[in-house]
RNA sequence: GGCCCGGUGGUCAAGCGGCUAAGACACCGCCCUUUCACGGCGGUAACACGAGUUCGAUUCUCGUCCGGGUCACCA
């Protein structure tokens, strides 16, 4: 075991320059909006508080590790704008950043709370998990009562063994949540859980509380999972002696009312949504407001608005429930709030899907459907229409709104098809115009004109823009080549 | 099962002893309108239950019920 000067030397380390904040992830693979949202809250109070957010990542458990699931985190978090001040890869005061590279650090601590007393090794057999044995009992250890000496014997002997925690037996601990408030469990509750693992690597619980400490983390933030092992935290703490950093636990983001969000079930990480043609900033946006409320009736934030209104008094202690539909919402008015310019390029690779025609104008495509459009996604199947006019039947020409049938249809599109072929100047107001005079003509309600050129140039019913702007992006030709093939429909 | 934490409309939520109990999504209706959409206006819909404390409880206390978490050499 080191000596005191090392211990001291370490301390020494330690920043004390305002609110330091940490997201920790441990590398899955899979930013879920869990996680997404954990980080958030986490870069937002330090932020809030002109502080350091730091990311660490726990690699503790050499069985879970996944191949460039760090690169997941990092690419998330820098999408995101999450931009961390310390980290494996930028370096910082207090690194290394990555676990598993601070391993020879929790050997020495471990032995320093063993020498006080506040640890032992156990050198018993591995325990199964008690939730599938469904034994819940609280077992004496026989290595807690083992003499100093008889334990060291053993580690001489080649014992393998794991150093556990020794939790007083009487008393009670309490804790400070700051959303939570203090909540207080009796000693003998608590179990003497493993520190150091066999393998020579921390448990989570242990790493957390050494790291948080070694690099100064005032905030721990994480999720309510932790809330009921947080007195045992604060048993560790005051074994080291050290002060206890601000806790903030998190409440889950679940699917339903039963369930986590989780990578299992399929539920959507962070780059689902983006393939699934979500906005990063309206998926942030709608994040934040799960779990938090500004209060206000302003549901819209940026990041940098969030940076200043975010308060831990607004944090929320129950469950949220992740709603895809107001999560559609946000994205929709974010598209909205985009220049025409911003929106074309986010809109075109998803029309070039479908749209391949080099004749047609993308930007004027595009902005028809900026208004129509809620998820990128969804832009595929709107102008499909544009390269293929799809098979459709008779019946599309019947519409009560517009007080349109089959009749009514041929009728008008046998008058139209002469005043589209005379016009000279194919634009949106020329086709307009020709229509509404041609109602006026027929003595028609405009919709009722317009309802069949609708169909016939689109072939369905729903289209991104009124008629006259399809027709205009279409070109005389193909306009008027959809409604020959429309009036002779209607007339078989 | 023990322990911890929760419980306001379908969902996210404001509320912090006295309110006609906000707002948003979704839903419905009306208006606008070249369909849909967008926009505007309006509507349906909630304090889990039972005791206390109090002049007065959604707000405080207790119990019940319901839900979540945890009890791993996973995080």
């Amino acid at each position: 075991m080191k000596d005191t000067a090392w211990f001291d030397e370490m301390e020494k380390r330690i920043p004390h320059d305002g609110v330091r904040t940490r997201f920790a992830p441990s590398p899955t693979g899979y930013m879920h909006v869990g996680n997404l949202r954990t980080a958030l809250y986490t870069y937002l109070i330090a932020r809030h508080n002109r502080g350091k957010y730091i990311l660490r990542i726990e690699d503790t458990d050499q069985g879970r590790l996944v191949e460039g699931a760090t690169d997941v985190i990092y690419r998330t978090l820098s999408e995101c704008g999450l931009e961390h001040d310390e980290g494996p890869d930028i370096g910082g005061p207090v690194g290394p950043y990555i676990q598993t590279e601070r391993r020879s650090l929790y050997k020495e601590y471990a032995d320093l709370l063993v020498s006080r007393g506040h640890a032992y090794r156990c050198f018993c057999e591995k325990t199964e998990s008690e939730e599938e044995s469904g034994i819940f009992e609280m077992k004496e250890d026989p290595c807690r009562s083992l003499s100093p000496e008889q334990a060291e014997a053993l580690a001489e002997e080649g014992k393998p063994f794991v150093i556990r925690q020794r939790i007083p037996r009487e008393g009670t601990t309490t804790f400070k949540d700051e959303i939570f408030g203090e909540v207080t469990v009796e000693n003998k509750t608590l179990d003497d859980q493993v520190l150091l693992k066999r393998d020579g690597l921390p448990t989570y619980n242990f790493a957390n509380v050494i790291d948080d400490h070694l690099m100064g983390i005032t905030h721990v933030v994480r999720g309510t999972e932790y809330l009921s092992s947080a007195p045992k935290y604060n048993l560790l703490y005051e074994g080291f002696g050290w002060e206890i950093p601000k806790y903030v636990h998190c409440s889950p983001v679940m699917r339903d009312a039963h369930n986590k969000m989780s990578k299992r079930h399929g539920d959507p990480s962070y780059e689902d949504l983006k393939n699934q043609g979500f906005l990063t900033d309206a998926i942030l946006n709608y994040v934040a407001l799960l779990g938090w409320s500004p209060r206000g009736e302003e549901e819209m934030f940026s990041l940098a608005e969030l940076e200043e209104v975010f308060d831990l008094s607004g944090m929320s202690k129950s469950p949220a429930i992740f709603d895809i539909e107001k999560l559609r919402h946000f994205n929709a008015e974010y598209i909205r709030a985009m220049t025409a310019e911003q929106f074309e390029e986010a809109a075109k690779p998803w029309i070039r899907i479908s749209v391949q025609n080099e004749s047609y104008d993308l930007s004027k495509i595009a902005a028809l459907l900026q208004q129509r459009t809620e998820i990128l996604s969804e832009i595929p199947e709107k102008v499909d229409f544009f390269d293929v006019l799809p098979e459709y039947g008779k019946e599309l020409f019947v519409h009560k709104k517009s007080k349109s049938d089959e009749i009514s249809s041929l009728e008008i599109l046998q008058e139209i098809k002469p005043v589209f072929e005379a016009l000279s100047d194919w634009n949106n107001e020329r086709l307009l115009n020709a229509m509404v005079k041609t109602a006026e003509k027929m003595e028609y309600k405009n919709a009722k004109v317009m309802w069949p050129v609708r169909i016939a140039v689109a072939g369905k019913a729903v289209t991104p823009g009124g008629s006259s702007e399809i027709c205009e992006i279409l070109g005389k030709e193909e306009t008027l080549k959809r409604i020959e093939i429309a009036i002779n429909l209607l007339k078989s």
